[in-house]
DNA sequence: AATTAAAATGTTATTTTATTACAGAATATG
DNA sequence: CATATTCTGTAATAAAATAACATTTTAATT
């Protein structure tokens, strides 16, 4: 028994528990959140059983007691009722809109950082340093997220450029050659210009890495897609939370790179940095 | 305090600690899901110091007891951000560093989540709605942010443009007028272009809100600093987070700037969206 | 360096909480 | 209807956490 869904393990089984089980999962159900702080005898009576009968309940579904139990339901809590009510509301004000926008943010970088595909990063890694040029593609939103994927990468001694204009996406695409490493970003995976080039730049013998949502057309025409789902009620005032994800998935590609490049590199990399020293004011 | 972060609130504030509080928090730190599931005998044995020391260690971190403490410990160890060791290290293989790099975002998210001046954000807000122009200001890393920022606000019907060319920035911060809003973003805040145009926007009657770390040179030359302060080991292999956290944000801002535009706004939003109807190609 | 106040930590006692063992009740089976 | 089985509660026990108090340590002041 997992604990992630201890919630729904009740729910499901109710229907086979005993009666005083059912009681003691009624009195659960209706307020979880009160079960996790509560006492074996506080339980017990609000359910109307004994607090034997808690604490069996407690080992039906697969856990050491009650305390154990309470931990592991808190834990369940965590991942799912906590986010179910995080939509930005019209009557919200500054300081229920503003941890609702962050919590968005943490929860779906929570659950990406839980499903990515390891051995797929690796390959991308493997992709991008095996690139004689590199281009990163996006439009819209996904055009800062090309612009900061080219900011750092430029770095990497890569010829590496990025794209927001159709008319030069194709161009590129159309004169790809093997070698060439397009690297898409879309979170719809559906804009048509960005399918037009990766159509395009396999035909020419170019790889074409996709970061976009599961199943899109992009992820399906991608030599390696990098999928990546997010909350979906982040349309009308919610923010998207898909960049924010894209960001940090392309720092950690970013990472790969440099540490499979070995200690050396970091030379080439502070000279960049340092060269960055006159465009600034010295601290205080 | 929230629990989210309970984990990374020892960490930081570690060196307050007095001596027995140590000992706890090094017993906690170094295997804290074993904490939860331990006794307070248990804890205090294994910290060395008396049952009460634990408890009142619990209580100092805004628990009401050890068994609240642990509910929360367990809840902050569901989405696995363990921030106490999560430096990439030069021989960290895909496994190590991606979850790392996820964990700094998140952890940063949290702790800004924490500390923001939410009315502070209101009255940025305030000015957003109220200015008559609209600029973003950022270079290198930040140009990105400046430009999703450019990306989200155009869309609610304002004259607004983003810019990481200094050489129109000089032009625009000399040419500034009272009602113009200069936004500049920049992690340093000692970027020299920025903190001209600041200078000049002031004088000129502009307002200049600073997104920035605490303190800087442009937390000091802004009407209002937004001052976001993030993980400082950020440097060499690993990502900047402090971009994420200023995308997230000015997606509150647009957020609150939409609230207070009421319903009949979303209307107007909604016509936009449409707009790219045309750009995508159809579900499947 | 000695004295005092304050803070920190530990000891002991008490209270709360959870579990076990057992007995009685309810339910099912032949 | 008798009997076995399962379920549930009571009472006793064990474990855990906290409160109240005492001691020690630390810091401040003379």
């Amino acid at each position: 028994m997992n604990y992630q869904n201890l919630l729904s393990s009740i729910n499901l089984t109710f229907e086979t528990l005993n009666k005083s089980e059912k009681k003691v999962a009624s009195a659960i159900l209706a307020d979880p959140e009160a079960a996790t702080g509560s006492s074996i005898a506080n339980l017990a009576k609000k359910a109307g059983v004994s607090e034997p009968s808690v604490n069996r309940f407690c080992k039906r579904f697969g856990t050491a007691g009650f305390p154990d139990f309470k931990l592991k339901l808190a834990q369940c809590l965590v991942s799912g009722v906590k986010f179910v009510n995080s939509n930005v509301q019209l009557n919200d004000n500054v300081s229920k809109y503003t941890p609702k926008i962050f919590d968005n943010a943490i929860h779906d970088l929570v659950a990406i950082k839980n499903q990515i595909d390891l051995s797929l990063v690796e390959k991308v890694v493997d992709q991008l340093l095996s690139a004689r040029r590199i281009f990163f593609f996006g439009l819209g939103t996904s055009g800062a997220v090309a612009r900061d994927a080219e900011n750092k990468f430029f770095r990497f001694d890569l010829p590496v450029s990025f794209h927001v204009d159709v008319l030069t996406m194709r161009m590129l695409s159309a004169a790809a050659k093997p070698g060439d490493l397009f690297f898409m970003i879309s979170h719809t995976g559906r804009t048509k210009a960005i399918i037009d080039a990766a159509d395009d730049a396999q035909a020419n013998g170019a790889k074409v890495v996709g970061l976009t949502t599961p199943g899109s057309m992009l992820a399906k025409k991608s030599n390696f897609a990098l999928e990546v789902s997010v909350s979906e009620n982040t349309e009308e005032y919610m923010a998207m939370t898909s960049r924010i994800v894209h960001l940090v998935i392309l720092d950690v590609l970013a990472t790969g790179f440099i540490l499979r490049k070995g200690p050396d590199f970091l030379n080439h990399m502070e000279k960049i940095n340092r060269s960055l020293k006159p465009t600034r004011y010295k601290n205080n």
